[in-house]
DNA sequence: CCGGGCCAGTCTCTTTTCGAGACCGAAGCT
DNA sequence: AGCTTCGGTCTCGAAAAGAGACTGGCCCGG
């Protein structure tokens, strides 16, 4: 139960990771930003055991990252987005990115294409006050609200 | 072996996730990004059994994400972020996007700094013709190269 | 009103992976 | 020689994953 307990930690990037950091979690979502909703469509087009896709669903429900519910129409449950899902497009984006850059010996399989304009979706990396493209050799970390509530609570 | 099986698919989400999507991969990666080089400090930041991160690292190397070498100066051996390795750069930082949105109620942790600036690093999607920002309802998904390979192979 | 299909979800059993901690061998110091 | 540090390995019990069969609701055609 170790494990579990770096989601404690004051980084924001060890908690996401605990929460979405398996095998599947990531696969699922990718394919929910596909459009998938259905319990069988998730599970044909990944191959997820059906217990395993169960579980990840929940998981994903229960962060609020997805909502289950009984489809508009028919009667079948569906899983959608939330808003709070829909934030983490960036990072299948980046994953994608590199993906396409390191992994892609033939090219990318899929151009993911800024609809009505011949441009491609990109992921950058910058600076929000001068707008400058960093990388992490830019970076100088420095302690944040979220740290020092940490640090009194430890005290 | 069916997991493994899914890299072969033409999808640069699906493959980088495969390489990358277990517990510990990701972590030890941003590790490696803060600076962390040695077998023990990745060990005890992270408290991952050693005989996991020992796995862990072999596979890093094997993928061409981390080099293992004797250290410059001393004698024992560290692993450094090759330039591949560097290119996951915006994955973490997208993460750390969403965890300071969404998983961190007593604000960041960490601000991630543009150094000599009071501005902050952040990951946006935008499009790279007109500039735009994306969100996936943007997105129109389109056949490359890489798909046309994979699907003359199928055949 | 009966049988089939389809669907989401569950149960069972086997295999794989994980985790904890002891153990090992090679320096490096005293 | 004896102790420490460091990277790395080994063993073994516990947890998670995988496959595949099974359940039960619902709808449809007959």
């Amino acid at each position: 139960m170790r494990y579990e307990q770096l989601a404690d930690l004051p980084c924001s990037i060890t908690r996401p990771l605990v929460a979405l950091g398996d095998r599947w979690t990531l696969l699922v979502l990718k394919e929910a930003f596909a459009g998938v909703r259905r319990f069988n469509a998730f599970q044909s087009n990944l191959g997820i055991p059906r217990s395993r896709l169960q579980d990840r669903l929940g998981r994903l429900v229960d962060h609020g990252i997805l909502v289950r519910r009984p489809a508009s129409d028919g009667e079948h449950p569906e899983y959608r987005l939330t808003r709070k899902g829909h934030d983490l497009y960036p990072v299948l984006m980046a994953l994608k990115d590199w993906g396409d850059t390191h992994m892609a010996p033939g090219g990318p399989p899929v151009h993911y294409r800024h609809r009505d304009c011949p441009g491609e979706a990109r992921v950058t990396l910058a600076c929000d006050h001068c707008g400058e493209v960093m990388t992490a050799h830019d970076i100088r970390p420095e302690a944040g609200a979220g740290l020092v509530a940490a640090g009194a609570e430890d005290a």
